[in-house]
DNA sequence: TTGAAAGCGTTACCAC
DNA sequence: GTGGTAACGCTTTCAA
């Protein structure tokens, strides 16, 4: 800047203007100081700018993982409704770990983001009390939690397991089994068990087992091995709930493989309805927890932020039981 | 900084250098430099440093889609890698569009990284001189382009494809359609459907027909809606290659649905080793590209270019052949 | 092993 | 409409 403003005979003070929208500049000298700097090969240094004014453009963003349809789709709503925003995404996956978690977000404070953005309500100690430190919009999504960091958008994966759970007693199921991820890791897999137990009860069924796929994330290969591990046990049951539409695409998988036929001996579903569950035959049945629109309504709730105007702390997205072939 | 060192009773200097791993600080100041640091609050401002070393620790990495497992899986590879370097990776999506490509890459240059990674060797023409006139290492992947940018990591599309087709061809199949994108976004499936073409050429089998599945990127729901909109008409084809396994499955399912048994009555074959074409029933031939293993040679090359060394312009992740039940 | 001083490129603030 | 000054938080360099 200060050569650019050498050469044109300026301040380096009026050159930074011309480099911005400040309209106190006259057209003539910033035309002056344009054609300079294209001559000398000046670029604007971002990095000075981001140093000086304290503010980086960026939204940093933790994801459970990036290899799963629906956190990724989440991102994508997040991306494209930020896009005219001119902030830029920082993305960190925490492969459902709160350790992690706490790690990651410490890198991305570090590049001084303006807006934090979590996935699910459960994190470490020293993880909250850090975040609840920063003066920044902090938003977790993906879930409702009772004690939240700042701001809300999700929904409640007890209240979506209790649709499939009524639906499936509505149609005549009782003995049902929970197929899902070791406790630990994944606490919205870990909710979901909680709340298909806990509809089971009040509509008067008997105890839901829990079926052990394996160590969070668990996909379609746990599902499958898991169930023919299980061989013949699997009949005792009437439906096989399932913590998401992957593990019970492969749950679904191995039943047919076993010769049980769905949804006549028993009953599948899953949950989040991914694309494999529309697609698969039969078409499993699901739970539309709206990935997209969450992720939207993040990118909705954080431009009223920026704009330093009143926001809601928390934003429900509600759940869909989408019904397929299986039940 | 200073409001650390004043709490141990040090100067900012040796805070700094606590924070690195800079060996010349006793363990013990470092340790109670740690613990103020966790009790006050404070957080390392990369920025800061970004500015002060003219180094942004900053590797842009663009990807088609984020939500296709394959990208996942080699962003997942990459980022793994990358974790002990230090450097952070600054994501951006194309929406398989050159156009989108060039915008996001002016966007993330702006970012000053120190690394440019592309998937893919199809670029706009302005895109080419943008990056070609920088003095950063660059690396496309998933391609091994005959005028790559600088590096290149990947495995050719056309020679891809060349496996199932020879494996059909070995099995007895004579009459092939290929199934993928509308000609123009997806470059990969564009070279897979030459690919698929050539080899049948080569092999003295009928021309290739083309079954066009929509605008990419297509995925499960487009190959299935494609075949059930063909009807009867699949029956004169021997086996349907498909330029993705997701679209296999699709197509697959939409088979099933219409009575023809697979693999007796037609084959179909996958590209790219998702996880659906190994849990589906029958599975998916498919081939195997090293998602995971195209992330992680990436992120070795960027080791090898950051410490100065020379590296590879071209490092080839042979595809391997899988062959399941549906060929 | 630690410290003091200078400066990275920009912009906020105030003055004219 | 333009300019001068100071400062953002860190690291480089040199000295002790």
């Amino acid at each position: 800047m200060r050569d650019v403003a050498e050469v044109v005979g300026v301040s380096p003070m009026t050159v930074s203007r011309a480099f911005k929208d400040d309209r106190s500049v006259s057209e003539e000298t910033r035309r002056r100081i344009r054609r300079a700097a294209d001559k000398l090969g000046y670029v604007y240094d971002s990095t000075a700018t981001a140093f000086r004014t304290q503010k980086s453009g960026f939204v940093a963003v933790t994801l459970p993982s990036i290899n799963n349809a629906n956190f990724a789709e989440t991102y994508r709503g997040l991306s494209v409704e930020m896009e005219g925003s001119g902030m830029q995404l920082l993305l960190g996956a925490t492969n459902y770990r709160v350790e992690k978690e706490e790690e990651l977000v410490r890198q991305l404070l570090a590049r001084n983001p303006e807006a934090l953005v979590l996935t699910g309500g459960h994190h470490t100690t020293a993880m909250r009390d850090l975040v609840s430190a920063l003066r920044l919009p902090v938003i977790e999504m993906w879930d409702l939690p009772k004690a939240p960091l700042g701001h809300a958008v999700g929904f409640s994966n007890e209240d979506a397991i209790a649709l499939v759970v009524e639906h499936l007693a509505g149609t005549g199921r009782r003995k049902l089994a929970f197929v899902g991820a070791s406790e630990g890791a994944d606490s919205r897999g870990a909710e979901r068990r909680a709340g298909a137990v806990a509809a089971a009860r009040r509509l008067g069924l008997p105890e839901v087992t829990f079926i052990d796929a394996g160590s969070a994330p668990v996909s379609m290969r746990h599902g499958a091995a898991r169930i023919e591990a299980m061989g013949a046990a699997v009949r005792e049951f009437d439906a096989l709930v399932c913590v998401s539409d992957p593990v019970a695409f492969g749950v679904l998988s191995a039943c047919r493989r076993m010769g049980l036929r769905v949804p006549d001996d028993i009953a599948i579903t899953g949950f989040g309805h991914f694309e494999v569950a529309s697609v698969s035959e039969p078409r499993i049945t699901t739970v539309d927890v709206g990935a997209r629109r969450i992720g939207e309504a993040v990118a909705g709730l954080l431009d009223t932020l920026f704009a330093e105007e009143t926001a809601p702390d928390r934003v429900e997205i509600a759940p869909r039981l989408v019904v397929g072939g299986t039940s």
